[in-house]
RNA sequence: GGCCCUAUGGUCAAGUGGUUAAGACACCGCCCUUUCACGGCGGUAACCCGGGUUCGAGUCCCGGUAGGGUCACCA
């Protein structure tokens, strides 16, 4: 077999050569040690928590040894395509703050290694497979679906390995006579790696994965496709292309590809590059329901989908927070000693990382944003929140009429000592403070047990007419205990478990009744505070409407 | 099924041959407290199993087991 004719007759209009591409993408000028990392997501309208997990790991690893991140689109999938997709895309990942320094931006391309999505570098591809032809590494295949699917049973059958290779890669075996005439009938073909492995005795490779450590997998012997029948090459192919011109030094990828690394691995021997250093991480899982981990699933799992944390409405730095203890188990230690630093301070590293699967806990994110929201300014929520609502929760936009009352509301109780923790997410914070609309009240919940019923309307024309907006907080309720104590409910707590049978109940039993006529709720921040956002009308007005609420119930 | 990866409390995890096996979240109890939240104190709870190596093994080796990944003209 000539594999030069073989090659010009597969690609007749490719006349560039690697080393034009060579010269066209240099090294890159970088101080000794800079990583070049690369985020590869493929445009299907679907971004998971995963892509920005690696995204992260990407940017850190890049940005603290002074290299290069870049985004690079992977529309090799022609029916995979969603429209809108890479839009979506570049939206979430600007929402949690990972910034490129190259390659696809809202703005277009930026950086001298482009093009930076693979649909449009058909023709470098073109080029390097031609090369592979070259050297009797690459041929044609006109095996058909029908056909390699008997192939597949037939393996199945005698338990053998399916796939191409060896024996059952006809095509290779081809005359050059005989591929031309099949060109000449139009007949459509891949071009598939001629592996050199062997499928029954195949050495075994050791890599060094930046991750996991050494890794010892057996060569490849399987006759992968490396341009698919339109032309468009694999994931195989471009990433070792790219990888290789775009001149990545470290490829950051979930361990699902940890099978196809002896793929890759030959791929880049055979066009004699340097592989780059390889990092698989650990795949994020979920407990399933019968409590054992699995991979999470975009169908079942919508907190995959990073679209479920913009709409629940985590602020950015709470995601990347929790992603951080999970990246380097030291990360929450260090933040305890350096509660104000930067996050780019920590000195993140993948030796650092672990290699087993992680399981996703919102609880730990919860708590993690709890404290993350606590260290924001109250001007910074209040944009956050407003953010959110414009964009995932219209229902409330007429919430922000009022700039400082929404403020006053959010800073309940953040400031002093032993500050409160309420404010989580965007969603929980809209219920957590519902109240103080009137569109956003909820139906009441129940008077504590140990108001007599025949006490409410009693207690609460008493508090209303003694109640005067100007009072200071222990004012206040110096007052509530006074009636409290006058109507046989004990001015503290203590006296009454002390001496249960002496009170009908207590001064915490009566706040909360004026509690619930205020916010329809027992539970909430400070009363005092919530009156002085709330003024003076609105508290008598909504202590009068409960009233008459019970009146009528009555 | 073949190949590969992984294995410490419910979860995230320290730990690299000698520890009373850290810490965080969750949970429970107590304290503080007008409710809640916060905070403080305390508690329940773990080295997958079996063989080696060793004076000594969560830690090293081998074998199981379990979970996961992958075996596409998807990435």
């Amino acid at each position: 077999m000539d594999y030069e004719k073989l090659a010009e007759l597969l690609f007749p209009e490719t006349d560039k050569l690697p080393s034009h591409y060579e010269t066209m993408y240099p090294e890159r000028n970088l101080p000794e040690g800079a990583m070049v990392t690369r985020l590869g997501p493929s445009p299907t309208g679907f971004i998971h928590l995963g892509n920005l997990y690696g995204a992260f790991i990407d940017e850190r690893m890049a940005v603290l040894s002074k290299g290069i991140v870049y985004l690079r689109i992977e529309d090799t999938d022609d029916k995979r395509y969603v429209k809108g997709a890479e839009k979506m895309l570049l939206d979430s990942l600007s929402y949690f703050d990972i910034k490129f320094d190259e390659g696809i931006t809202s703005e277009g391309e930026e950086g001298a290694y482009g093009p930076y999505h693979q649909s449009r570098r058909k023709e470098i591809y073109s080029c390097y497979v031609k090369e592979l032809v070259k050297k009797g590494f690459a041929y044609p295949c006109f095996l058909t679906e029908e056909e390699i699917s008997i192939i597949r049973e037939e393996q199945t059958r005698l338990k053998l390995v399916t796939g191409i290779y060896g024996e059952f890669a006809k095509s290779e075996k081809l005359t050059f006579k005989e591929v031309e005439e099949r060109i000449a009938l139009n007949l459509p073909y891949v071009v598939r790696l001629k592996a050199q492995g062997s499928p029954f005795s195949p050495e075994i490779l050791r890599v060094k994965d930046g991750i996991r450590g050494e890794l010892a997998m057996p060569e490849n012997f399987l006759h992968i496709v490396l341009l698919k029948q339109n032309g468009m090459p694999t994931y195989h192919l471009a990433h070792v292309v790219d990888d290789h011109l775009m001149r990545t030094t470290h490829v950051v990828r979930g361990a699902e590809w940890l099978s196809s690394l002896p793929v890759h691995l030959e791929l880049f021997s055979k066009f004699g590059f340097e592989p780059p250093q390889y990092c698989h991480t650990p795949q994020l899982m979920k407990l399933s329901d019968n409590n054992t981990k699995r991979k999470l699933s975009k169908r079942l799992d919508p907190e995959l989908s990073l679209l479920y944390y913009r709409q629940e409405g985590f602020h950015k730095d709470c995601v990347r927070e929790y992603l951080m203890t999970l990246l380097n188990s030291d990360y929450e230690q260090w933040r305890k000693e350096n509660p104000n630093k930067p996050l780019s301070d920590f000195p993140f590293s993948i030796e650092k990382m672990k290699s087993a699967d992680a399981l996703i806990d919102l609880n730990k994110l919860c708590d993690i944003s709890k404290d993350v929201l606590l260290g924001k300014d109250v001007n910074e929520i209040y944009e956050f929140f407003k953010d959110w609502a414009f964009e995932f929760n219209r229902d409330i936009k007429g919430w922000f009429k009022d700039e400082s009352f929404m403020k006053a509301i959010l800073n309940i109780g953040r400031e002093g000592e032993k500050p409160r923790k309420d404010l989580i997410y965007a969603k929980q914070i809209a219920d957590h403070i519902s109240y103080f609309f009137e569109d956003g009240l909820r139906e009441q919940e129940d008077v504590p047990e140990n108001i007599k019923d025949d006490d409410i309307l009693v207690l609460l024309s008493e508090y209303l007419k003694t109640y005067d907006h100007s009072d200071d907080r222990s004012e206040w309720f110096n007052k509530i205990r006074e009636i409290s104590e006058k109507n046989g409910y004990a001015g503290k707590p203590k006296d009454f478990k002390n001496e249960p049978e002496k009170y009908k109940g207590h001064v915490g039993d009566v706040s909360t009744l004026i509690r619930l006529s205020l916010t329809g709720r027992r539970e909430s921040p400070d009363l005092w505070e919530i009156q002085q956002i709330l003024g003076e009308e609105k508290t008598k007005g909504r202590i009068r409407n409960y009233m008459t609420g019970r009146e009528q119930n009555a």
